[in-house]
DNA sequence: CGATAAACGAGACGGTACGTCACGTCTTGCC
DNA sequence: GGCAAGACGTGACGTACCGTCTCGTTTATCG
């Protein structure tokens, strides 16, 4: 086997078969589940692989997670920076785009776009983890952007006509589109006009 | 969508071992991962069931088929009513309303939502059937946008500062993201909204 | 030889899919890898084969015996009376005498001689079964006919310028010959012959 | 694949698929099987190998050969210089031993050993095996002793109240069981003490 | 403080699917 | 007419996980 974490795996002494404390036991699982999940991708995270590099029994996977892919949505959030905090500098546009730029980035150069869309795609076939992504990932952050862009309409910045997650549909769901269907690629750019168009328009009128 | 499940299809005197045409089995085969796909979703679709299901051999499926998802691709789209045409009414937004709307009716009404986002979340782990996705469904589909947004901008509706990939991005990929990541449901009104905000832009400029 | 078929069992209630008693399985295993053994050959001996008739995994046998063949040979083995016992009557010609036959009637009137052949013949091209067959088989047998030979000797019966182990080659090397290159019929005057032949010699010196 | 054999490949320029003069076609055949034969043993020897390897067709071997074995022996004995001259110096005992010993020399410093081993072993379970093997190898070698032993027993060296054969079984089937059943090693010495005791007896009387 | 129950590791079990290989049969296209 | 090319159904191989279950051990908890 050539797949073999950093994480997690230096056990000093092994205690030999008995009780250890949950805590210690989950811990050591996920830093397994998220070593494997960062070098080789969702495609390793296997509760077979799992247990092996934690030291546990698959046993006790089986028994805290529902499907391989819940497990490994815990591990990625529990080691990724998730830098919720949405800037308000009171003008809408510049801070969408502030954002929106900040995901492009980390989806691009910071690697985290290939194990997001494993994840979503491994959701399509999961409901464990389609709910796990949804609590902890997703919902969140489109609340954050929703806030901000309910402020933005209190400053009367936005038309007040239509349901504001159309916004961030149009935003993100767009750059998840070049994620996900990559036709085209996603770049910096390409944000920039996706907030242009969608707080002015592309019409001519 | 038609699927003529010619399934089983109790063949009448099985000719032995020997070749046989290679289309009459490639239909079997299709016609097999078709009804699997549709039944019971990408799950079921197993080269092992397949080949069963078609009275065909395994070895046979492993020479056309790169992957699973590739021969799964391939029977969807054998399957499926794929209405590539574009109105040209010469009002881009009424234009773009009515193809959107035709594709929420498609993912939410007849059944192929859920078989669409499952190909695109098992295609973020099989590079086969990713490119598949893209030549047959993803590309074509984009283009035939494409080309009507260009006339749409030689007539002068549209603005000709952006690429207009941007889009086809802002309105397809926004559905795709309530069907991949469902934290809000894809409905007509959501598709009316966005044709709306898309050319005419959310700001109150 | 004694063939308890306890094939199929008809056992009353399966448990499941998870563990069960390794004896029992184990049991079970070779019960059916004799069984088919002896009705239809080394060649119908297959993991495949006796894990269906088993009821069993194949991924079970395939983590207890290396080859087909060292499952064949353990179930050979545990299916057939052994008769070790090595008569001493204080005559050494009589004694081998004695004891070729028996194992010239046992090839040729009870039927193991085709099994025994093809074991041979397999372990040619499989190192786990031409071991077991050493250790299980030709080993303890060659010991058991040296030991006699060795009180022979003692008893100054024969020659002591020469290896004893020559005579066990000589003798039963002659009839595996005739088994497994049968250009001339194994009988019971071959087998006298052979041990006059090889005690006093076919000179007339 | 990594068994490429160097008979017979070189094909100069192959002819496109049409016929083909028939001894050519299995001359370059029995190249190819002696190359994997010789090479790799006789797992290695397959008809799709040895087709593709040739530049055969595989129906074609079908029609000549009924199995991989008669295949092989065909082509171990197109490959392998038979010296069936049996010396003739009016010693019965020193002409057995000159035999016996090239034999035995054949077998463990030619690398003849495994070859031969392999081709008995499969030939227990492959009837064509088994008659080519005897008609071509086992048969004649053995008239060829007898005809010797003949001539010894004419000339009073040899009892005249056992047949003749068992001598060959005693010798040769002596030394195949060591190379069958390898539990002790075959040298020239044992080939030694072999004709000694054959002749002469083990017995002290 | 010592007995007990809970949780753990280890790992085998029945399954399912994978991807490969070889077999023997059959069809098609060249020569 | 006969050969190459090569696909087909069959079936076995060996491997990887899955989810279940048994066993023996250790620890935390409670009587």
């Amino acid at each position: 086997m050539s797949i073999n974490g950093s994480l997690g795996e230096n056990q000093p002494q092994r205690r030999g078969r008995g009780r250890r404390p949950a805590a210690e036991v989950r811990r050591g699982i996920v830093d397994a589940a998220a070593s494997l999940l960062f070098e080789h991708g969702m495609i390793a995270v296997t509760f077979d692989r799992v247990a092996a590099l934690a030291g546990s029994s698959r046993t006790t996977l089986y028994k805290w997670w529902p499907s391989v892919g819940a497990l490994a949505a815990e591990a990625y959030f529990a080691y990724v920076e998730h830098s919720l905090e949405f800037p308000d500098t009171g003008d809408i546009e510049a801070d969408l785009r502030t954002q929106l730029r900040a995901f492009v980035r980390l989806m691009t150069e910071e690697g985290a776009g290939s194990v997001i869309t494993e994840l979503i795609g491994a959701a399509q076939n999961d409901p464990a983890l389609r709910k796990a992504l949804s609590a902890t990932y997703s919902r969140p952050r489109r609340d954050l952007a929703l806030a901000a862009l309910r402020r933005a309409r209190a400053r009367g910045q936005l038309r007040d006509d239509f349901s504001l997650d159309i916004i961030v549909d149009q935003l993100w769901g767009a750059c998840y589109h070049r994620l996900l269907i990559p036709d085209e690629p996603l770049t910096l750019g390409f944000a920039d006009e996706l907030v242009r168009n969608a707080l002015r328009g592309a019409g001519t009128s």
